[in-house]
DNA sequence: TGTACATCAGTGAACGCGCGTTCACTGATGTAC
DNA sequence: TGTACATCAGTGAACGCGCGTTCACTGATGTAC
């Protein structure tokens, strides 16, 4: 790549490490200005345009590297399970790893997700959709393995997705100890969920309920 | 009253419908302006700090009559669970029509519950908690009269005010079709909640987990 | 009831500010020959 | 390899805009006597 291309990129990782930075529990996207981000970055405003038409844009750039994150996040929990089984705790476990590391990029999708724009909130839902169905494949799998049947996985995952990126919303900005209380609440909640969608399929099958 | 004084209130109601009216799927308390508010309301924008020092405070106040409306709803819903049975469904069919009556309070609270301003976080937050302290006591009443023991009500009750409140939030915007697809996840999932915190009971009765 | 004064909700002009965006530019890097 | 030209990331000045807030004011309502 040429000297110019490669450093073109450079600065626009330098904008959106900028605006990842200004992410914080007291600032949302929407209050971000790209004189500001610019500024941060070490650029002149008017350069700004030379990588990205607009702010939104460069929010969208990020989005885009949650669902990377969120991708990874679930290769990491699938390898882990197969090692040491307890699919609960390790998808907390590893969830909350996640978190941890990348807490800005997470603040901007778990916030926009129910946030003003339009734009973002498709996008965000289009990874939280991916990432729900993926889940879905793996508690059909898992209890096909396992032999207890589950009524309707894809609701129990959509379920489990919403409890566990609310949490994590909360544990952002917790203290550690606050933050191992919220992980032991999500796995007891994320258990009860998946022992009724147990029970419900056995009642089913007995047809007690349709 | 005095005339002055009700013309007062009259005014600082219009502040507040006007705020409410701006409100929408496009536009988050955060986006309004101090004399955007003003001019929809039909005064003058220096007028407005005769009513409220900054436009947070009329956010709080709005946040208030959230809160007003949430335990409205309660007390509706046990006084037709009393009538109707069916605790889940009629509990998510009248928390549905509030929904709809109050779509803009709603998404002030469902939105800043998660939003920027620590004031607001905290203000919704105080709110969603007392309102899931009285759904845990109810949940508590349920189980003892229908004999079915609940492992830790209050952990339910969160699961299912966080299950309610998001999916709230997508019915706002929703198509009348949507909306009732949205009303029947709802309460399935409400359901495997409730119906997996029976069943963990049962499984600590008998010494499986404790 | 009438009068003189106090209160105070609402006003319009004015301020300084940071914003997004445009524009013509500069000078280093890239390319064609 | 050297030269002449093209590209284009980054720049600084300038713009108009809506914002929040201040200030001294007005005039209707309220109050004391």
């Amino acid at each position: 790549m040429s000297v110019r291309a490669e450093q073109k990129l450079k600065t626009r990782r330098a904008l959106m490490d900028a605006a990842l930075r200004q992410l914080s529990a007291e600032r949302g996207f929407g209050s971000l200005s790209l004189r500001e981000v610019a500024r941060e970055a070490g650029i002149a405003p008017t350069s700004f345009y030379r990588h990205f038409a607009e702010l939104d844009e460069l929010g969208l750039a990020l989005v885009d590297e949650g669902g990377v994150a969120l991708r990874q996040l679930m290769r990491q929990a699938r390898k882990r399970i197969a090692r040491n089984g307890s699919a609960i705790n390790t998808s907390v476990d590893t969830f909350m790893e996640y978190l941890n590391n990348n807490a800005n990029l997470f603040r901007l999708m778990l916030r926009e997700r129910t946030g003003v724009s339009k734009t973002f909130r498709t996008a965000i839902q289009a990874e939280i959709d991916h990432f729900v169905t993926e889940l879905a494949d793996d508690l059909r799998r898992f209890a096909e393995e396992q032999h207890k049947p589950l009524s309707d996985a894809r609701l129990v995952a959509e379920a489990m997705v919403t409890l566990v990126f609310n949490q994590g919303a909360e544990v952002l900005d917790a203290t550690p100890r606050e933050k191992s209380e919220l992980q032991d609440k999500l796995k007891a909640e994320l258990r009860m969920i998946l022992v009724g969608a147990q029970a419900l399929a056995r009642q089913g099958e007995r047809g007690f309920r349709t």
